[in-house]
DNA sequence: CTACATGCAAAGAGTTTGCATCCGC
DNA sequence: GCGGATGCAAACTCTTTGCATGTAG
């Protein structure tokens, strides 16, 4: 799998790293997840395609993409969730706090908004991949508010 | 000290718990620390006034005060964070990501920028004390950037 | 005086680390 | 073959829990 676009096999090489099957299974297993993934959803994953890895190895392997920038380390509440980050353009998520349903939101809409409340206060915004949280349609419907 | 017009020590009885010593220190010490403070720099604090206390107990006040609202907890990055929240009102902050300087921005601003966009995609976006990261005019002007 | 809150100590979850072995280059 | 990466087990940090004792109301 080229992962869209970006070769990152080349990449992991050209930085003189090396280029394992427990990296590209855990790289993979990120992938397949689509949106965001808590370690034990992508422990989950890269177990039914390499039985044997060991715990300890995809907490360095998931460091070692996120430096990498390969993959995005983020938290929702006080979860520590990972996310693809080849071919994605900057953005930013909303999460209905009810079912966990994700929207994906254009980084432009967002940093435009927030950096002229920033700059007001002499603060240069840097949105670092947001997560707002809120209601979606259905749950809100659901909920009466 | 009322902590500013909320008489927590009523709102503390009236919900039929206990007003201790323990809990009057550790929301003194998360009030005397002005903005986010980590659970270790409550202990320190609550510690210079109480030396006895245990770790465990200052965890469960923390939550207990945060239950009632009294106290707010939050997370900047994988930092479990607390602040006080008697007298505030809904706020959001500036976190400057070099120094640390803290900046809070009324909700309403923020709101209503965020909910314009929750809204094009079917979303009731609920900014609940959003804490967004950024470089300070001072770091700016230090790093060039 | 009664039940809730605390202190203590131990358990528990989640994550990191040291080191011998393995394997990509 | 060399040096970085892995597996394993142990250590470590942070947090929670069970229970006897203390204390607010």
């Amino acid at each position: 799998m080229t992962h869209n676009t970006v070769d990152y096999a080349a990449l992991i090489r050209r930085k003189g790293y090396r280029l394992t099957l427990q990296r590209r299974v855990v790289l993979d297993a990120v992938c397949a997840c689509r949106g965001h993934a808590t370690f034990q959803d992508v422990l989950e994953r890269v177990r039914a395609e390499y039985a044997g890895i060991d715990p300890s190895t995809v907490y360095r392997t998931l460091d070692f993409l996120a430096e990498l920038n390969l993959i995005a380390s983020s938290h929702i509440g006080d979860q520590h969730v990972y996310e693809i980050a080849i071919g994605q353009l900057p953005h930013h998520h909303l999460v209905c706090r009810v079912c966990g349903a994700e929207v994906q939101i254009d980084d432009r809409e967002v940093s435009a908004a927030l950096e002229a409340i920033g700059r007001a206060y002499g603060f240069t915004v840097e949105p670092n991949h947001l997560i707002l949280s809120g209601l979606c349609r259905a749950c809100r419907a659901q909920q009466g508010g």
